[in-house]
DNA sequence: GCTCCTGATGTCAGTTGCTGACGTTGTACC
DNA sequence: GGTACAACGTCAGCAACTGACATCAGGAGC
């Protein structure tokens, strides 16, 4: 019998989900986030930098996960940054009830500018590390930053998609989608114009990469 | 002959960039800014919103740049935010001596998260205003979503290699190279791979600011 | 069984970011 | 000459965050 409730952790991240539901972001203390959760406001700093980190656990492992993915894949850049967000996404949809959570957090950080600039930055370390994984693997620097940027921005793109619409779609089949979508973006024609470049984009999704259970 | 000093908010950037750099933005208080700047803490308060907005005054100009460049060009999506893109940089190289203050402050950003966060959250304002004028010319949702991200990754990735870099190119042709290198991304090779395309990326934005599609 | 150490938490005091309410005073306009 | 306004100052107060120190169950070693 340990000394304390486990999962201190979780427990703030439930009660802070719940009281920025209930009375918005800037209306609920962290002391009242400890309370709900049953600790001290010291302690939440223990387990969170800051206010805004209680929704963001975990981003080390996608990060982990990206840097792994890169290195295995033998493909030229836009591909190899295709699957490892695949990979990424395979990662997500293994916690338990990924996308009522996903949603519940999606409606917060959306709702709040603080959370989504937090947001925006842990985005911003994956582009990082995708970046330098791809330069390990001698892909020159402007390269680099772009697939990983065009990557990311895909992932975040298909992912609010998906959240946004999830009867039009399984989150990995979003994925593809918003990745062929954007080759389209810059296929001969110069661009699609109007809504072509979706159709087509549906049509051919199946072709990429596509699922990669991991 | 006015009762206070003018330009108030450019005497509080100026103080604001001296100290960060001089002791940190941590190390700074906005008691410290205002102080050197002539002013009280609550003033700063009544010209920027919170602390690290001191560093990004006129996003607001941009984003209007942005949106009456976008009514205007007729062209596909891409192509179109890529002369949105320019007109947004030259408009930024109207600012005296813009180089120099360019690289005072993205020294400052890239050295304090706080700050990077900041920029990561003006950057996808830019993205958003780029996203609903491409949807009021009748773009759909998710082509205009990935060519306004793509276009804006692609400024912020052309910038910083000209700030890092400014002997290798000016601003606007280290923006013609970025946008051609990423749409060379999606070439049909399916991407460049090594280091080959980097270099002739390099090559060409040494040499003009021409615009190559490869 | 005893001691000692460790890890997760609590307590407390202090600094700083930020806000609301209200006061001050040149300047402009009628 | 009176008045309204703009741009600032003063003051009080909350909440985010930090450092220093205290507490105490449980495991390791003896």
């Amino acid at each position: 019998m340990s000394r304390w409730e486990p999962n201190a952790s979780g427990r703030l991240l439930e009660a802070a989900m719940a009281l920025f539901r209930e009375r918005g972001y800037a209306e609920t203390t962290v002391v009242d986030i400890a309370a709900r959760a049953g600790l001290t406001e010291r302690t939440f700093f223990r387990h969170f930098t800051d206010k805004r980190e209680v929704l963001f656990g975990g981003a080390e492992i996608l990060q982990a996960t990206l840097v792994e993915a890169l290195a295995v894949a033998p493909l030229p850049p836009m591909a190899a940054v295709a699957t490892a967000v695949h990979a990424i996404a395979a990662l997500q949809q293994t916690r338990p009830n990924f996308e009522a959570f996903a949603r519940r957090r999606h409606a917060l950080i959306h709702a709040h500018p603080e959370l989504h600039e937090r947001e925006l930055s842990k985005l911003a370390g994956l582009v990082a590390v995708t970046a330098t994984a791809l330069r390990r693997r001698k892909v020159d620097d402007l390269t680099a930053t772009l697939a990983a940027e065009a990557g990311i921005g895909a992932f975040k793109v298909a992912f609010d998609r998906w959240i946004g619409d999830p009867k039009h779609g399984s989150y990995d089949g979003h994925l593809s989608a918003t990745l062929a979508s954007l080759a389209g973006l810059f296929a001969s024609g110069g661009g699609a114009r109007g809504g072509r470049a979706g159709k087509q984009a549906r049509a051919s999704s199946g072709k990429l990469p596509g699922r990669r259970p991991r």
